[in-house]
DNA sequence: TCCTGAATTCGAAACGTTTCGAGACCAGAC
DNA sequence: GTCTGGTCTCGAAACGTTTCGAATTCAGGA
């Protein structure tokens, strides 16, 4: 089989008689056509094999490429391997693609990365970054550049015209609020990753990195707004299981462990759970813990973590929505997605000191 | 501000002095170009704000995009939530992302779809296939008449040019064998969905569906090979935990329980030792459990599954460099990915039958 | 019969690049 | 002083559509 050049519309037109608009007519679906011209057309295609408009040249005349690029984690298995932003990056390709707008997986441009960043030299309508780090994050300023309309999910206010976010300090303080009322003194966290290339450490108040991701510093500035301190903080290198564990060891072998621990999400909270168990602390009763996100854990049984869950799908469907509107040269602003406390079973108040394992004392 | 025009190589070559191809030299970087004259584009294109040449015309102009499109399941999180084919995607984006390649992703098209699926009507270079279902799989149809060079993973051999696959039934054989040699008798499996919509049922061999899904059929056959009927079949709904816990509930309940569960992948398995330790059942020394794909489920601790482990990372890299090799006009061919079985603590001789709890006999 | 207006179809002009071949210029060899 | 070869720059021709306004056709009313 010769390798011969793809039909264009220009052969449809002539095998069909007919001249290239209408053919461009015929496929675009907008203009008048008569059914015999259509059949005509529709005829000479099936003959070429002509497998359609080029989607090249349809995208540099009418201006549309039909493609919204999505800014993720550098590494992406960094980013989706959380069921949440998998559940919300699903939502919006779904929602996208109903309109027939594709999802571009654009890593988040770094210092050391190429020359070229994809974000700089990709084509599309719009994008969506999915992970702000704290002001500076470079995406903006080049889809600003670019001129490209762009939503920004967790965002620090001011940042971006059009954001999609969660309230999720006043949902932490909530947490923090809870734990306070039970009667918990001592109460640690483990944080979200603090900044691309985190690993699972101690930190301070006054060793926070400065460019930080908004959500981890957001869900850390609820113990100031509760008016405490958190009597440890771990900043976790993933938002996965197994740093949660390896954050939970490290807080319980802590010269004075504490009695509650604020997981910024359900991964770590769960992380957490197992390291207490490996100690042979009950939780409850040794250990309070909450999560943030509202997983599903089924591995957690018979427990069932107490966290604030927000729904992905609304997200993301929340996201497209608003990628949608700027497309249609709409200005959505800002965009604020609800919690919900989940009760759950793994808090309770401390146990009387005297009564809590010798070396946790 | 005025929401005026974006500038073009044309504004930047008349601010500059220049013509208009040098100052694409300039922005492709090919040609050579005296260092005054790029100085003085340069400061053109900076002062009029130029964020570089058109993707869209380049496109056009140049026949390439920069786009390789992605086929995943319908719905996306189906696909990634299984952290192999995660890993897969993160290894393909990583390695594309280096040659300025970026992904598109392309959810499979369906027949009740929408009228134009992306497929058909987005703009790329090639393709990967990552879920092929049995031989009539449409997505390869569909980039045959677009003339779209592509890669398929597990695909049936024969059904396309390029294939990156293991060989799972030999591997599924294997674990198999081992549990025979330890002396069981009545071995059931659980399979990976075998098609689209698949819900956790019981299935015989009589009742398989046609077009199937590739891994689910080739570990089937496994038991065929290893001369050996698979005492029960319970298909999953979805590749996850919870349709495992359900699956091994099922078999539990089953008249004749067995005494090993022969799984096609670690996330069921793992689901099935829920189950089992749910029942009361100790595994591996009333029940045999073996996995695949060799993913680390550090709640399964203190037990190791035993399974069949597949590098995604690797598989992801082999598929980008089968990509790469078809852009640059080479023909890949066939491409085999090792497996390696790798010995847990989920396997053991069958307990003597007076010894197993009596509702299990 | 002639005129009006709606329904179709058509020709031509973009869209913003890349690429090809040719021209201009300059230094060094004869 | 002329010729040769290399380096840099340029003009013009695509790339394959969409879209705009104009041309054509045809039916129905005056």
């Amino acid at each position: 089989m010769a390798r011969t050049r793809r039909p264009t519309m220009a052969d449809v037109a002539a095998h069909a008689g007919v001249s290239v608009s209408t053919v461009s007519l015929v496929f675009s679906g907008a203009g008048s056509v008569t059914a015999d011209t259509r059949a005509k057309v529709e005829n000479a295609a099936a003959a070429l094999d002509y497998a359609g408009p080029s989607p090249q040249a349809r995208a540099l005349r009418s201006g549309r490429t039909g493609i919204v690029g999505v800014v993720v984690h550098e590494r992406l298995a960094r980013s989706l391997r959380d069921p949440l932003q998998l559940r919300i990056l699903d939502a919006v390709v779904e929602e996208l693609g109903e309109r027939g707008l594709g999802v571009l997986l654009l890593p988040s441009p770094t210092p050391t990365g190429s020359e070229r960043p994809l974000l700089e030299s990709a084509a599309m309508d719009a994008a969506v970054v999915l992970r702000v780090r704290d002001h500076d994050e470079p995406s903006l300023e080049i889809l600003r550049r670019r001129g490209l309309p762009h939503v920004a999910m967790e965002a620090p206010p001011g940042s971006v015209a059009t954001r999609v976010s969660i309230d999720d300090t006043s949902a932490t303080e909530e947490l923090i609020r809870r734990l306070l009322d039970l009667g918990h003194k001592r109460i640690a966290t483990v944080t979200l990753p603090m900044t691309d290339r985190a690993t699972t450490r101690f930190r301070t108040l006054d060793d926070l990195p400065d460019p930080m991701w908004t959500p981890a510093r957001h869900r850390l500035e609820a113990f100031a707004r509760a008016g405490v301190e958190p009597c440890a903080i771990v900043e976790a290198g993933a938002s996965m299981v197994e740093p949660g564990i390896e954050a939970g060891r490290m807080l319980l072998a802590h010269n004075s462990a504490p009695t509650a621990v604020v997981c910024q999400s359900d991964l770590l909270a769960g992380g957490v759970i197992v390291a207490a168990r490996e100690a042979g602390l009950d939780v409850p009763r040794d250990l309070s813990v909450t999560g943030f996100d509202g997983l599903d854990l089924p591995w957690l049984a018979p427990l069932a973590l107490t966290t604030q869950a927000q729904d992905g799908e609304s997200k993301g469907r929340a996201i497209a929505a608003a990628v949608k509107e700027l497309l249609d040269g709409g200005t959505p602003g800002e965009i604020d997605i609800p919690l919900e406390l989940r009760e759950g079973t793994t808090i309770a108040p401390p146990r009387p000191e005297t009564l809590r394992p010798a070396h946790l004392r």
